[in-house]
DNA sequence: TTGTATGCGTTATCAG
DNA sequence: CTGATAACGCATACAA
């Protein structure tokens, strides 16, 4: 059956209570109304079976309780576990979702951020890395782990402290000789502050270090597998730490060096960032430094819900942790 | 800067063009308007800056061109990929997706199905096991792996078909004495059939076989361990393959038989089931049958916003297919 | 406190 | 083909 138009409106049951509209208005919203009229309104809605409908309010107030959710997709474990959050965040705040996968696509993006102008969202919170993302004027946007302005707030995980826990913890667990391996996109997003931090902290240390960083739009895979052949001596790796931009990553390599006789977490100890759990709620896919998901969701619903958007800090950073997978030794 | 109030309207631009409301309305929609009308439009759209806002549309014609989506949650790979696929298949046809998450509450269900109602979507696509599912009137429902009644349309991956699969397969693959396992909830579902096409096709080949399935909401785990022990021969396992009810507990199981010291894929050969891949684009976890995931969205999609809703067929069953991982012998 | 009346932005009907 | 106007369902300012 299609959606038939014309249930009972408060109309209907103003009438059918014999109190006016104003009054079933108030009752429905749950403002003061002496209890006679209260209870003639209610009685009157369940005999009609009225049902609220949210279309008026949204026309006549411009508030549609909605907060659109700009995402790449949700079959990468990452962005799965971050809609989940953000979704649950929403939910407490008593807000819905609307969920838009642009794969990566900016044409895509640039015609979505018109669709939820159009729509009337509360807010939008987005993660992209489109360069010229074209922000909207009038709504509050807030965008996760690429900053765009000072004027549009951006929540990250700590990736420059992640990036030195990651050398710390390589150190601790004795390596020598470390690298660190990573594939991103050319802009200057969030997640490559891993590398600064990383390198920040080898130096600092005396720990001797090397960096492949290759860029995902033009390069091929095939640089690792080089890079690591290099490296290779004897049948052994010329490293014993390695720390790898996503677990994703970590998780090709591991493959790769496995393939190459050699062995995982003996002779390599290996570090991934993200925090990727098998299945989603099972073991570390690998070591790994665990983005703080559920409190980087919290905090982007926070902001873009916050009364006082314009004041709000322009970037907040979240503390990461590390968790052992089975690629270290601890 | 919260959102402020009042852009300019189609009345302003009609104003400002020196024509009627309704012209403006015409040209915005893309009907039929004399060429000369249209340009004055065009250009008074362009000077003053209008934007399309659909709020008015929603009210007028009840149409939001949103449909729900209502997942137990994200996090789960198998749930990420469907919700990612549906969301693709509804942006094909141009309507939007709010996204519900249940995290298998029944509460919150009920919650949203209410919510829903009241925010007016055109649909709602629902995969949940809730017994009491309160089917709103009025709005086309949609359910994926779970049949409520011929007037709820249904649509499920082969479930049966796969079960089938995995014994053949098993066989083929040289397994003489094979066993399914599975945790499930005690509703009647599609996914339950996978354990008839498997047994069925067991008998019907002769393979002998044994099941132990527990209920997911007062069994524990270690029922399996159990299992597994009682089944343990001078350190081997009695049994050669293993079909187990989904992917998620396949690596489960596999962890439990490799502690304790079974070889797989040398001893034991192991299929799961839907196809969760590493990191959602990397190689399956498992030996599997593989969902038809896209063709799943596509088909809750299609079939909620069907013309005639009322004249769909009440289940729909699509085909899987079987891939190999690295827990089986070819 | 309760009633009344207006308007939110759009679509659609009906005349011109 | 175009113009004028009445809904759509609700919130709210204002009057009683």
């Amino acid at each position: 059956m299609p959606k038939e138009r014309g249930g009972p409106t408060m109309a209907d049951v103003a009438k059918e209570a014999g109190v006016a509209l104003g009054t079933v208005s108030r009752v429905v919203n749950g403002e003061p109304v002496g209890e006679p009229f209260k209870e003639k309104v209610l009685a009157a809605i369940a005999r009609l079976g009225y049902r609220y409908n949210s279309s008026g309010r949204v026309l006549r107030t411009d508030e549609t309780n909605t907060v659109a959710v700009i995402m790449p997709n949700t079959e990468n474990p990452f962005f799965g576990e971050l809609v989940h959050h953000i979704c649950m965040a929403l939910g407490k705040r008593n807000r819905r979702m609307l969920l838009c996968l642009t794969e990566n696509d900016r044409e895509r993006e640039t015609e979505m951020i018109q669709m939820v102008q159009e729509n009337g969202v509360d807010g939008i919170i987005s993660l992209t890395y489109n360069p010229d993302l074209a922000v909207p004027e009038n709504i509050p946007l807030v965008t996760i782990d690429r900053f765009f302005s000072v004027s549009v707030p951006c929540i990250a995980a700590d990736n420059f402290g992640g990036g030195v826990l990651a050398a710390q913890k390589l150190r601790e667990l004795g390596c020598t000789r470390v690298a660190f391996l990573r594939a991103a996109s050319e802009l200057p997003t969030e997640p490559k502050k891993r590398k600064d931090g990383f390198v920040s902290a080898c130096v600092e240390m005396g720990l001797p270090f090397e960096v492949k960083a290759i860029v995902e739009e033009k390069d091929s895979f095939d640089e690792f597998d080089q890079f690591l052949q290099e490296h290779m001596e004897g049948g052994r790796l010329t490293f014993d730490g390695l720390f790898i931009g996503t677990d994703s990553l970590a998780w090709l390599i591991i493959k790769k060096l496995r393939s190459m006789g050699v062995r995982i977490p003996e002779e390599v100890q290996v570090i991934g960032f993200d925090g990727i759990r098998m299945f989603g709620n099972q073991e570390y896919a690998v070591s790994t430094i665990v983005q703080p998901v559920a409190e980087i969701a919290e905090a982007s619903v926070n902001t873009v819900l916050s009364r006082h958007f314009s004041t709000v800090p322009s970037l907040i950073t979240l503390p990461v942790h590390y968790a052992k997978g089975g690629t270290t030794r601890d």
